[in-house]
DNA sequence: ATGCCTTTGTGAACGCGTGCACAAAGATGG
DNA sequence: CCATCTTTGTGCACGCGTTCACAAAGGCAT
C-alpha cells in the first residue's frame, strides 16, 4: 500500500484483507453490478459509497487492500471493479454447492435465484425423508441422505447448506465434514462443532429478530417514562433450587424449520 | 450477518449495553433455556460459554453488563438469567409482526416455529399478487398489499419482514415505515434507506456465501501452489470507456426469491 | 505548459471489542 | 469459626476497525 506499487497478488495473494473489508466486498459487488447494467462506465468511492449505504472513507480503504484500482480525480473503473473484487472473492470459479434438508426453507434456497448468477451452482438438494427423495425442487430431484458422501466426493463438493432442524444439524455437519466439506452455512439454530480448518457461518432468523426487539423496546422506553414488566418471577440468586419445567417453553427445537 | 442501524447514545435505560453483547445475548439465552428443560438448576460461565460457541471471560463480562446475577463459587441461577435476559431483550411482551412478500421464504418464515416462543407473533402475512389473497400459508390467510396500512394499524405492529423481491423492497419498506413500522428485518437484497428512528437489520444468504467461497478460495490458495484464474478481462483504469452490456449478469434482482 | 479542480490513497487518532489475569466473594468442609 | 477451594466480576492491555483529514495524483481547460 504505501510504497509498494504493481499490487499484482501474484503470490500469496490476498494476505491480509481484513474480515470486515472481506464482508463488505459483495456489497460493493452488488452496487457495482447494477451500475454496470446501467451502462455507467466510472463511480466515484462517494456514489459507490452511497449506494451500498457505507462511509466513503471505509470504501476507499478497502480498495486499497485489493490494490490501486481507481483514478485519481475520476473515481473507479466500473467493469474493472467488478472483476477484480469477483475475483478477490473467488467467483471466476464455480462453487458447486450441496443443501441438506429440503423443508420449506431448504426449497426456498433451491428456488434462491442469486446462486448461479454468483458462480454457486446447486450440486444436489439432500433430505432424510425417503419420501421426498426422487421429488423435483426447483427442478433438481431430492436425493437421500444416504448418497451424501458419494454426492459430495462425485461433484467434488467443498461448501454446504445445513438447513435441517436443529436437532440433526450437528449430525448431518459431522457427515458433511467428514466427506470433505469445508464450509458450511447453518441455518440452523444450534452451534456447531467442527474441527479446525473448517469455516461455519451462521444466519439465525430468531436471533436478528430479538435484536430488533431489543433496540424496539428501548425506543419504547424513551417515550414512555417507566413502566415495569410482569411479574419479576423466579427467585433471585438464591441456593440450590430443585427446579421445575416451569412455563413450558419452546427449546429451541422448531418442530418445522430453522430460518 | 445483519447490520445494525441507528445507534442512540440514549441516556436512558440500559446503562450502554454494547451491541457486540446485545448480539449474544440471544444466543445464551437459547443454551440457557435448551439447560432450563434439562432441569439444570445452575451453570458456570466455563459451562454456558462452551455450550453458547464463546469465551467464557467474554461471557461473564457480557452478563456483567446487565448486572451480578451470579453467585461465586457456584455460577448462575439457570431460571433466573433466562428471565433477566429476557426481560432486557424485551421478549416478555408480545411483538406482533408483518410479513411482507409470502414466497418460498416468505412461506418458509411464516412456518419457522422459532416465532412463538420468543414472544414473536405473526399478526399478518402480505403479498401483492392478488391470486395469493385469501390462500392460507401456515394457517394464516395471505392478506393482499392493499390492506398493509390497516393490518398495522389496528394490530399496533412495531416490527415488518421483508421477504419480497429486491425490486420493490424499497417500495414496500417506505410503505411499512408511513405505517409506523419502527424495525425492519430485510432478507431482500437491497440496502434500504429508511428515516432516522427506523432500524434495519438485514439477511443475506448471498453474501454468507460469498464471504464462505473467499476463505474456501484461501484454503485452496495455500495448498495448490500457483494457479491463474480465467482471463483478465476488462481493461485496466483506462480513460472513458463506453461500455458494452457485458456477458450479462444478474442483476441481483432473483427472480424468485430473495434469500 | 501551466494551473485549477476533483478524487484517490493513506497516515494517524480514536473507540470498541476481546481476552488475560487476578482479587474479591461466597460456598464447603473440618 | 476458620481454612480452602471454586467461580464470579472486572481492571487493564492489546488489536482491529472506523473515521478524519490531507497530500499526492491525475484530468482538463486555457
Amino acid at each position: 500500500m504505501a510504497t509498494g506499487r504493481n499490487h499484482r497478488p501474484a503470490t500469496s495473494r490476498s494476505r491480509g484483507i481484513p474480515e470486515a473489508t472481506v464482508a463488505r466486498l459483495p456489497l460493493y459487488l452488488r452496487a457495482l453490478t447494477a451500475l454496470s447494467e446501467r451502462s455507467v462506465p466510472t463511480v466515484s468511492s462517494e456514489e459507490l459509497a452511497a449506494a451500498a449505504g457505507v462511509n466513503s472513507a471505509k470504501l476507499r480503504k478497502d480498495f486499497s487492500y485489493l490494490g490501486s484500482y481507481g483514478t485519481r480525480g475520476v473515481g473507479y473503473d466500473v467493469e474493472y471493479l467488478v472483476y477484480q473484487i469477483s475475483r478477490e472473492l473467488g467467483l471466476t470459479q464455480d462453487w458447486p454447492v450441496v443443501i441438506v434438508g429440503i423443508g420449506n426453507l431448504g426449497a426456498a434456497l433451491a428456488n434462491y435465484g442469486g446462486f448461479a448468477s454468483r458462480g454457486f451452482r446447486v450440486a444436489a438438494l439432500i433430505d432424510a425423508d425417503p419420501s421426498l427423495a426422487g421429488k423435483p425442487v426447483a427442478g433438481i430431484d431430492v436425493q437421500h441422505t444416504d448418497a451424501l458422501e458419494q454426492i459430495i466426493a462425485d461433484n467434488g463438493v467443498s461448501i454446504g447448506v445445513i438447513a435441517t432442524p436443529a436437532g440433526s444439524a450437528q449430525q448431518v455437519c459431522d457427515r458433511l465434514v467428514a466427506a470433505g466439506i469445508t464450509s458450511i452455512l447453518n441455518f440452523a439454530p444450534t452451534v456447531l462443532s467442527v474441527p479446525e480448518g473448517v469455516d461455519v457461518r451462521k444466519v439465525d432468523l430468531s436471533i436478528e429478530l430479538q435484536i430488533l426487539a431489543f433496540h424496539e423496546q428501548r425506543k419504547a422506553g424513551e417515550d414512555a417514562p417507566e413502566e415495569e414488566e410482569t411479574a419479576p418471577p423466579a427467585a433471585p440468586p438464591a441456593a440450590a433450587v430443585t427446579k421445575r419445567p416451569g412455563p413450558g417453553p419452546d427449546g429451541d427445537v422448531p418442530a418445522v424449520m430453522p430460518a
